[in-house]
RNA sequence: GGCGUCGUAGCUCAGUCGGUAGAGCAGAGGACUGAAAAUCCUUGUGUCGUUGGUUCGAUUCCGACCGAUGCCA
C-alpha cells in the first residue's frame, strides 16, 4: 500500500526540516504545498528551502510558477495527483509539506468539480462590488442561489464573488454543485501536524523575519515593486514593504508589521488545523 | 526656578457641561472548497497619575504633590 505522509503546521514551526528528514528516512521526494513558494520570483520572503536543503531531497512545486500565472487549489489537486501517480510507481512513500491548508485538503480530500473562474467575469463582478458595494452582490446572489445565500458569510466579498461566478458561468446555483464529499484516493494518507508552545513559535517567527532581512528581503521586494498589485504579492513580508516604499509607513513599522502579520497568519493556520480530522499532532 | 500643556485599556488617543468610560491598533477566539501567507466574523473593567478639598456623589471642579513635555529664565 502506498502512503502519502503530509506534514502540516503553522508558519516557522519547522516543517521544512522535518519533512526533509522524513523524506531522507523513506528515500523519497517532497511535494511542497505552500501557495507562495510556488512562485519563482519569491524566495527570501516566503522562506523557500535553501539550495542546500533542496539538494538533500528532491522537491516538487517549488518555483514552478511565475507571479503572473493564475493558479488555484483545484489545479494543484490535479497537478499533485498526477505527480503522485508517477512517484508511487517507484516509491512506497511520498512526503507532502506545506502550510496552505486549502491546498493540502484539495489533495487529501478532493475539491468539488466546478468551473475555473472566467477572469473577465471576475473582473466585472469585482468592478460591480467596488462601485456598487457589497449589498449589490448580496442581492444578486439571493436571486441566483437563495440556498447558498442562507449559509454564506455575507460579509465576505470573496465568498459572494466566487458563488456568483459559478452561478453565472454554469447557469446553475452554486449550492447544487457543491457536494463536499471526500474523494477516494489510490493511496493512504497520514497527516501530521507540527506544533510548538506559542511563545516559542512566536519567537521563531520574529527571529525568522530578522534573518530574512539579513538575507536581503528588502532588495527582493524592491525588485518586485512594480507588480505589487498581483495576487501572488498580496503576501506577508511583501505587502508591508510595498507600503513602506509607497511612503505610507516607516521601515521600522513595516518590519514590526511583518512580524505581527506572520504571527496572525500562524494563528489562522492553527485555527484551521484544529478543525481538521485525522491529524496526528506532534509537539516539537 | 517661572509660566503653560499633558498624565484615561498593552499602545495611540477620545470622552464625561459632576452620576465610576469608549474607539483604532495590538492581544484572544472563530469561519473557511478555484485569490487561501488570501478573505471575513466575534471579543474592550481599566486604582480615568497620587493625595487632600468642595459635593448626596469627583475620573470630570479646586489645591498640593509626582511624572512627561514645551517656552521663558
Amino acid at each position: 500500500m502506498k502512503e502519502l505522509i503530509v506534514i502540516e503546521g503553522p508558519t516557522a514551526v519547522g516543517k521544512t526540516e522535518y519533512a526533509i528528514r522524513m523524506a531522507e528516512e523513506f528515500h523519497t521526494e517532497i511535494l511542497s504545498a505552500d501557495s507562495r513558494q510556488f512562485y519563482k520570483e519569491l524566495n527570501i520572503g516566503v522562506a523557500r528551502p535553501s539550495e542546500e536543503e533542496l539538494n538533500r531531497v528532491k522537491h516538487h512545486f517549488i518555483a514552478h510558477l511565475s507571479i503572473f500565472d493564475y493558479y488555484s487549489a483545484a489545479q494543484y489537486e490535479s497537478d499533485a495527483l498526477a505527480l503522485l501517480d508517477k512517484l508511487f510507481q517507484t516509491h512506497d512513500y511520498v512526503v507532502m509539506a506545506g502550510g496552505s491548508g486549502l491546498y493540502v485538503n484539495a489533495v487529501c480530500n478532493g475539491i468539488d468539480v466546478l468551473p475555473d473562474p472566467d477572469l473577465e467575469l471576475r473582473a466585472e463582478l469585482l468592478q460591480k462590488f467596488e462601485t456598487e458595494g457589497i449589498e449589490s452582490l448580496r442581492l444578486e446572489l439571493k436571486i441566483l442561489d437563495p440556498d447558498f445565500y442562507k449559509i454564506v458569510d455575507i460579509a465576505n466579498p470573496k465568498r459572494l464573488l466566487r458563488a456568483l461566478e459559478v452561478c453565472i458561468t454554469t447557469g446553475k446555483p452554486y449550492s447544487q454543485q457543491r457536494n463536499q464529499q471526500t474523494k477516494p484516493r489510490p493511496f493512504s494518507i497520514r497527516r501530521i501536524a507540527l506544533n510548538r508552545p506559542k511563545e516559542e513559535l512566536y519567537d521563531r517567527i520574529n527571529r525568522r523575519v530578522d534573518i530574512m532581512l539579513e538575507m536581503g528581503l528588502i532588495g527582493e521586494v524592491r525588485a518586485l515593486y512594480s507588480y505589487k498589485d498581483l495576487n501572488a504579492l498580496n503576501t506577508v513580508g511583501y505587502k508591508e514593504l510595498f507600503e513602506h516604499f509607497d511612503g505610507k509607513i516607516s521601515l521600522e513599522q513595516a518590519i514590526t508589521d511583518i512580524k505581527t502579520h506572520s504571527r496572525r497568519y500562524a494563528k489562522r493556520q492553527l485555527t484551521w488545523l484544529r478543525g481538521q480530522e485525522n491529524l496526528e499532532w506532534v509537539e516539537l
